[in-house]
This record gives structure tokens, C-alpha cells and sequence, in this order.
DNA sequence: TTTAGGG
DNA sequence: CCCTAAA
């Protein structure tokens, strides 16, 4: 592949997603109270587990995305290749393992990654690791990494066990392999962790969507309300008034307004790429990271504690033009360094890198709102607003009125989905966003190499207090599993290996450095035996 | 939480 | 990179 390679920013500057759900009414107070109350929660205390909802009855009938429009960003707007390698923040300059040439080398690099969305970035900010761009493995890269918003990672949820072993990884030269491979894991990728959740909540209540929904006048009486919004008010302060006598109320949602989105894709991608990179952002942006507007005859209804009655919600949308839209919520984790290394530079400005696809909802878009509905993301968004600054195209093809670009809904897609019950106890959505990909650098790689001579290959955690340090994105297993391709690397061909080249210097000392820990280890197992 | 390995 | 059994 080329160096010369440009990277393509494209921007979707309507989404709308055409979704069909069948919402209680409860639920959908719940719904906007929990999404305002998780928000509030986690701008002071950062995320928290929300168990108030116990029962949710809410089906997805069917939904389906379609794209309206997508743009080339203006030519100079276009990031080019040499941005490609911009993996460190500002402040990595001053960490340089090669600028300081000392015995030690040490990776200092934060640019807290999970923590602020990624944007575009047409100028090259760090040069210091300026490599020649393999734009021929960034085009693949690049599907992985435009996925942001990254779902926390500690939420995880046990039992899960992706079932991608179908496909096995070999360590082959043909790039065709690992992007088939690659995608074959972007599509599912958001199927993981998306269950057992009911059994958990619901154990011994039980309650059946299709039973509320399909028989709701049998059932829908008092008892389900007690059951469903009982517990839950006694942990929300019992907001939510009901009466025995409300009877469910069907919403059937045909559009979400979003904000623009913004992908960065290479401009070799195929139009499969981009439409799967989009699926990955728009799958994303749903899954967390916004939260959900109410427009009532175009007003923004912003009391959570009107019921849907007083606020005019009724089943007859026309009349009141029910409309809901997603905004983007800020970026909730928050990185909290090792205590025990005050030491480390603090107050540094994030540097973004290269992967984008972020959401930026535009002021012009929200004619209905007063404030502009867009939340600070940790700090990037000044960032991107310069970064992504006036778009000429924007301005002709965008009008506040671009909700309206909504397209029909396939019958069959309304009807032949199969139904998800909604049952997401701490409001968050059960996926988790895979790491973006950052191949180690080759200064990384010296200093892995180094502290692994000293330390040995099993010590891992120290290898990463040593020689990685304050580089939130290394972990220890990852250093792990570097060294393991390492190894590996280090024994085929250079023919074959793929990526940045490693220097052989480099390479040799892994594998001396390997076989001599390995031998260690075999011997220090002999003796344990006897 | 770490290690160690398979996927 | 991910996932996890074990330690």
C-alpha cells in the first residue's frame, strides 16, 4: 500500500434512525428520568450502577438504520498520512524514550484514550514518531478504531464468551485474511454482553414482554404498575405518580434526531468499510454516550416530572408530534492515574488522535432547544470544534429542518426483527467497546525489550511499572501479548511480518532475551520438582 | 489483581 | 486485542 494514502473524514451529517419501539408508558418516564438522572450522576460522582429499574417493559420491535447522506469533508480538511502515527499526546515529547537517551527506557505517554472521543486531526501534531504510514494496515485499522465512545470497561458482566472461534487468526502474511477477520468481528461486535441481564433483575417476578404487550388489557392494571415501578421508586424518591387506572400507551418511535457524525476512514476503504464503520458509530453512539430528548409539538421537554399526560403525550402522536431526539452526553470515565506516582505530570492537555467518528451535535441543528444540547466530552470538544471547524458544504445542504429527511420504514423490518426485550439494569448497554488499535511503536518496543532483559518474560506487571508507566493504554497484558508477537515476529521471515518493521537489532535481542528468561523459568521448575 | 495462554 | 481460568 501507499504512504501516500489520505485519510478521508467523512461526515454523516444526518443519521436518521428509523426505529420502531413499543415503549409503556411508565417506561418512558423511566426512561427519561434514569437517562437525566444517570447524566446528573455521573457528571459529579462519575459512573455508578443505577439498579432502580427492575422491570422494563419495553420491546424493540424493529429498527433500522439508514444513512441519508454522507460527505467528503473540504480537501483541507482532509487529515493526511503523516498523522497516521500520532498515537502519543502532547506530553509524550517529553517522555521520548528516544530523546532521552538513558539506561532506562520509559514510555510515559497518557493521551487517556478512553476517555475523550476521538476527532479529527488534519495536521500532524507529534512528529517525534513520525513513521512512514502503512495506510495498506491503517485502512484495515481504521474500521476497528473509529469506535469510540467506549462503554466501560470495568461494567463488565460475567458469562459472556464471544464465539468467535470460527474464524481463527493465523499469522498469515495476506492482509485480506485479517481484514475478513476483522470484519467478521466488527458486525457481531456489539452482540456480546447484550443478555443475561433478566434473569438477574426479574428473578422471581418474571414478567413476560409479550405478555404486557400483547394482552395489556388483562394485566395492565395496578399490580403491574406496583410491580414495575414499585422498586424503583423507592430508590428514585418515588417521582414517578401513577395512577392504578393509566393503561399502557403504545409509542411507536419512527425517528431519532442525531447529531452529525464524524468518520475518518481512508480513502481506499471500500464502500463495505464505510458502511460497516458507520454501523460501528451509529451502533455505538446508540448504545451510550447520549441520552434522550423529548420534543413535544416541537417544544423540548425538559420536566422529568410532568407524566406523560400533563406533558401532552398521548397515543395519538400526530396531534401532539411527538418527537425524540439522542444527545450526545459527555464522556463519563474518568482516568485516574496511579496514586503512588504524584510525581507525573499533571494539567497536560489531552492530544487527540487520528480516529474519528465522533458525534458533534451542531447548534444550528437543535432549533427547538435554547442550549444548544451539546456536553462538554471531557474536555475534547473545544478541540474538535477547531479542528472541525466551519464546513462550507454544511451550510447549503443543512437545515434545521433536516429531521425531516426521514425515510419509510420497511414493513418487513418491523415485523421481522425479533424482539429485544429492553432489560438493561444499570442503563447502560451490555457491549463493550473494543480497545482501538495502537501498534507499538518502535520506541515502545525498545523499551519493552529493555525492561523484559531486566526483568524476565513473567513479571509483567513490573515490566509495565518500569518501562510503561503512566501509559494508561499499555497494560501489562498488553505488554504481554506484545511480547508475544514479538517472539513471534522475531522468528518468521521478515517477509512476513506486516506493520512498522522493527528493527533486527531489536528482534534479536527479543529472542535472546527470550530464550535466555525461558531457561530460567525450565530451570527454576527442575528445582521446584526436586 | 496478575499470570499465562488460547482465541 | 480479547477473554478467562488459575493462582
Amino acid at each position: 500500500m501507499r504512504s501516500t494514502e489520505h485519510q478521508k473524514v467523512l461526515i454523516i451529517q444526518r443519521v436518521n434512525i428509523l426505529t420502531k419501539y413499543s415503549v409503556t408508558l411508565p417506561y418512558l418516564e423511566i426512561l427519561l428520568k434514569r437517562s437525566q438522572g444517570l447524566l446528573k450522576r455521573k457528571l459529579e460522582t462519575g459512573p455508578s450502577k443505577d439498579t432502580s429499574i427492575k422491570d422494563e417493559r419495553t420491546q424493540i420491535l424493529g429498527n433500522s438504520v439508514d444513512i441519508m447522506k454522507v460527505e467528503g469533508m473540504p480537501p483541507e480538511l482532509v487529515s493526511c498520512g503523516h498523522d497516521v502515527k500520532t498515537y502519543f499526546s502532547e506530553d509524550c515529547k517529553n517522555h521520548d524514550p528516544l530523546l532521552c537517551h538513558c539506561a532506562n527506557i520509559k514510555v510515559d505517554s497518557r493521551d487517556d484514550d478512553e476517555n475523550c472521543v476521538r476527532y479529527a486531526q488534519p495536521l500532524s501534531v507529534v512528529k517525534e514518531f513520525e513513521h512512514p504510514p502503512d495506510a495498506g494496515d491503517e485502512k484495515i485499522n481504521n474500521l476497528a478504531a473509529s469506535r469510540h465512545w467506549r462503554v466501560a470497561s470495568e461494567r463488565r458482566i460475567g458469562g459472556y464468551s464471544r464465539n468467535d472461534g470460527k474464524i481463527r487468526q493465523v499469522y498469515h502474511p495476506r492482509r485480506t485474511c485479517y481484514a475478513h477477520q476483522r470484519s467478521q468481528k466488527i458486525y457481531p461486535f456489539k452482540k456480546r454482553k447484550f443478555f443475561n441481564r433478566m434473569p438477574l433483575t426479574t428473578p422471581d417476578r418474571g414478567f413476560n414482554c409479550q405478555s404486557i404487550f400483547n394482552s395489556p388489557d388483562k394485566r395492565v392494571n395496578s399490580d403491574n404498575y406496583c410491580a414495575e415501578i414499585g422498586p424503583s421508586s423507592s430508590t428514585t424518591g418515588g417521582q414517578v405518580p401513577l395512577k392504578s387506572s393509566d393503561c399502557n400507551m403504545k409509542l411507536s418511535i419512527k425517528s431519532f434526531k442525531v447529531p452529525d457524525l464524524f468518520i475518518e476512514i481512508p480513502a481506499t476503504a471500500t464502500v463495505g468499510s464505510l458502511k460497516r464503520t458507520v454501523l460501528e458509530a451509529v451502533t455505538s453512539i446508540l448504545g451510550d454516550g447520549l441520552h434522550v430528548g423529548i420534543l413535544v409539538q416541537g417544544k423540548k421537554v425538559r420536566d422529568d416530572n410532568k407524566t406523560l399526560l400533563q406533558t401532552g403525550i398521548s397515543q395519538d402522536e400526530k396531534s401532539h408530534n411527538l418527537g425524540f431526539m439522542l444527545e450526545p452526553k459527555r464522556a463519563k470515565l474518568k482516568y485516574s492515574p496511579r496514586s503512588k506516582d504524584p510525581s507525573l505530570p499533571s494539567g497536560r492537555s489531552r492530544e487527540l488522535t487520528r480516529h474519528s467518528a465522533s458525534l458533534v451535535s451542531q447548534p444550528g441543528t437543535s432549533s427547538v432547544s435554547p442550549n444548544p444540547p451539546i456536553i462538554n466530552f471531557g474536555g475534547c470538544v473545544k478541540r474538535d470544534l477547531n479542528t472541525v471547524p466551519s464546513l462550507p458544504s454544511t451550510s447549503t445542504e443543512k437545515t434545521p429542518q433536516a429531521s425531516q429527511a426521514l425515510v419509510a420504514v420497511p414493513p418487513i423490518s418491523m415485523n421481522a426483527l425479533a424482539v429485544v426485550p429492553f432489560h438493561r439494569k444499570s442503563g447502560h448497554p451490555e457491549y463493550v467497546q473494543r480497545r482501538i488499535r495502537r501498534p507499538f511503536s518502535v520506541p515502545e518496543v525498545e523499551a519493552l525489550v529493555q525492561a523484559v532483559e531486566k526483568l524476565g518474560t513473567g513479571r509483567w506487571r513490573d515490566v509495565k511499572l518500569r518501562a510503561f508507566d503512566g501509559t494508561k493504554h499499555r497494560t501489562y497484558v498488553d505488554l504481554k501479548d506484545k511480547w508475544k508477537t514479538l517472539v513471534h515476529t522475531a522468528r518468521i521471515s521478515p517477509q512476513q511480518r506486516r506493520g512498522e518493521p522493527v528493527p533486527q537489532e531489536l528482534l534479536d535481542r527479543v529472542l535472546a532475551a527470550h530464550a535466555s528468561w525461558s531457561q530460567r523459568h525450565s530451570k527454576q521448575q527442575v528445582k521446584a520438582a526436586v
